[in-house]
DNA sequence: CTCTTCATGTAAGAAGTTACATGATTTC
DNA sequence: GAAATCATGTAACTTCTTACATGAAGAG
């Protein structure tokens, strides 16, 4: 049940809307835990009767502003410290790797090399963004540069393999 | 779908029943997309249904042996060429660096400590299976040396980074 | 007054998880 | 004869995706 921890955590900094959370969601959590707009009010509602998260205000066209509560607070800390992360993270861009036998040799080579493109250009992408969150001082930026720093490293090797898979391939 | 074509990939490499494939995801593609029992002989049926696979006999027990049609096989290359990987890959471990603020900086150093010990362990077993892959000439040994290179590479990463961002907390 | 942004929701379906249920065959 | 392995399935529930639906308020 991550998406109830992800919407907890962004929350633990401070109250907001729906849709607030929604472009908070985009900039911050899109490459590590995206969410879908429908997905994001079920939960905001079922967080409210759970009583983790509170409506703290309303305002103009139906905004409900939410805040979190300190039972919320204890669940995100309880999430955080307690409970294991997953240890498997599916991908489909591996998979296909398994099956890269089943294709000419040399569409083989392709697949590979997209990825290693794909890869590289979200490496360009990640090192573009980085003067631009180099600033804040808030734990969420400070930790989101940790953050960032995964996926910049994650995309490296993520190009390293690619172009040495594609060298195995005679 | 990606369990669709986990499924018409195992099979591509020959006929097996719901138990054997089982058995093949447990083996070669518990780290990429694992599936459930219930999962597989559900998904089998719908294969079945959409004339990718036929029962290509039948043996004790109830046993079905699949079989990859000639229209399976051209959905699964059309899979491998022309459907792009998912740009995401959601991941509940890095999800909660982002709210590391939230506990205190000593905690949030030995969560990071255990990521890091976890990424060895997980280094330290692809080691060790390692050996035992080699062997193998068919092809999804061959690219299952590929994808296992994969881990390997992102298992030491993940380390790396995980022992760097322990160090980045004061 | 028109366009953009703000703002919340519902519905249908696909995919994944967990638990239950059953029984035949083989091995020792 | 008991235990392990082989073998298939169903049911309930949670999670995620895609599409639809509606309308108020602010900016120019």
């Amino acid at each position: 049940m991550s998406l109830r921890h992800a919407v907890l955590g962004l929350l633990s900094e401070g109250p907001a809307s729906g849709y607030d959370l929604m472009k908070l969601f985009d900039v911050s959590l899109s490459n590590t835990w995206p969410a879908t707009q429908s997905q994001l009010y079920a939960e905001l509602g079922k967080l409210a009767d759970a009583g983790l998260v509170t409506v703290a205000a309303e305002g103009p066209r139906g905004r409900k502003e939410y805040a979190i509560t300190e039972d919320g607070l204890a669940e995100l800390r309880r999430w955080i410290t307690d409970v294991e992360p997953t240890r498997v993270n599916r991908s489909d861009m591996l998979l296909r790797v398994f099956f890269l036998g089943r294709i000419p040799p040399e569409r083989a080579r392709a697949y590979l090399r997209e990825q290693a493109d794909l890869a590289a250009e979200r490496l360009a992408h990640m090192e573009g963004i980085r003067p631009f969150v180099e600033s804040g001082t808030d734990d969420l930026s400070r930790y989101g540069r940790i953050a960032l720093e995964y996926g910049l490293r994650l995309s490296q090797v993520q190009r390293e393999w690619a172009e040495w898979a594609e060298s195995q391939i005679k």
